[in-house]
DNA sequence: GCAAGGACTGAATGGTGGTTCACTTCTTGG
DNA sequence: CCAAGAAGTGAACCACCATTCAGTCCTTGC
């Protein structure tokens, strides 16, 4: 055998193949899922097409990995925010907070993360981005019943629902570009009663 | 001239448009908005796939009217259910059961309808059934404050998230093909909590 | 019955874009 | 430097389906 794959190999492989996920992550922040073609992002990426395929079996493979580090990065933001707060009143606050925020600084990705018509297979990644979202949230509610703090209710509905508020108030505004002044400050008033958080 | 179009005629071809998107529905129903190419509606319909061109320019346009019609039939049932209570608390409740119970009567559809991946302009007219549930719920929120039976609040925001929380809560459910028996009068408490019905 | 003109047909067309693969280039151990 | 084998290339391929259109069938008024 006179050849053996070595660390330097592996590492250009890696970052070959990190390469391609950045730069499908720049062009739907660009351009949205739709003009994420396998050419566009391959010529992105400094690499042929046909490579892409040496990194991911399909096109439907590529974009679920996307989604799921784009996620987890929107959810660790989120998670994060949260973390610092010690109320969970303030905790939710931090959650509506970060992700408006983050979702209004980058429009075009936030719509493609939560919205933009993509293959189903991509789309079942979404499910488990909402997932994370409403375990995060499950976790402070249940901690917030725990205490006292809130009343008692079935932490993983109310987090569900919350997920689909949140979402579905930003899709107006991600859409407009900008959220009107009142937007924020209302929607965390809605999901402080929605917790049955004591006025 | 020796051919002027008659009544007998365009009867025919208006009973061919109703058939047309029937089949489009009933595709829907059975297979989801993957299975609608327009062969397929055709042969349903009993016409060749040309003659659906005599009647929508577009497959987009067809789908417009398919979502079209099956979103006002959907929206009526809640708005007719609604009408009949008098308390905001109740005519929420009844969107919610309604909402529900019918969506999870022909599951399929209401994914379709909701979530499933569909073109673009097709997810145009998706918005505007998200819209015609906000502008109900928003009617009766408005009246609700008002009144007096719900605290100040703004009516389209609270309406906005509250379609959002319905739609997430709901998709659960609709893939595994039920919800638990809880499930519905949870979100009914959820959704009165974040009215701020009074207790 | 017949001419005019619309409705209907469905096989052929065409555009799109994911996927492949024969070939080239690079890497490795000896 | 060489043989073996992996990585990289990108033009060609191909499947899928919406859309078209030349030919056929129907309907109408005379």
């Amino acid at each position: 055998m006179a050849y053996r794959s070595t660390e330097r190999v592996k590492a250009r492989l890696s970052a070959s193949r990190q390469r391609i996920i950045t730069a499908a992550l720049e062009i739907m922040a660009g351009h949205g899922y739709a003009g994420c073609s396998v050419a566009a992002v391959a010529e992105r990426a400094g690499v042929a097409t046909g490579t892409v395929y040496r990194h991911f079996p399909t096109k439907a493979d590529l974009f679920a990995e996307v989604f799921r580090t784009a996620s987890q990065r929107e959810v660790d933001a989120v998670a994060r925010a949260a973390a610092q707060r010690t109320t969970v009143a303030a905790q939710m606050a931090a959650v509506v907070e970060t992700f408006a925020g983050r979702a209004l600084q980058s429009p075009r990705l936030a719509y493609a993360l939560l919205a933009e018509p993509v293959d189903p297979a991509v789309d079942a990644e979404r499910l488990t981005f909402r997932r994370a979202y409403a375990d995060l949230i499950a976790g402070h509610v249940a901690a917030g019943v725990a205490s006292g703090e809130l009343p008692a209710q079935d932490p993983e509905l109310t987090a569900t629902a919350l997920v689909g508020a949140l979402a579905e108030a930003m899709v107006g505004p991600l859409a407009a570009g900008v959220a009107g002044p009142g937007t924020i400050p209302d929607l965390i008033r809605f999901i402080h009663r929605a917790l049955g958080v004591s006025p």
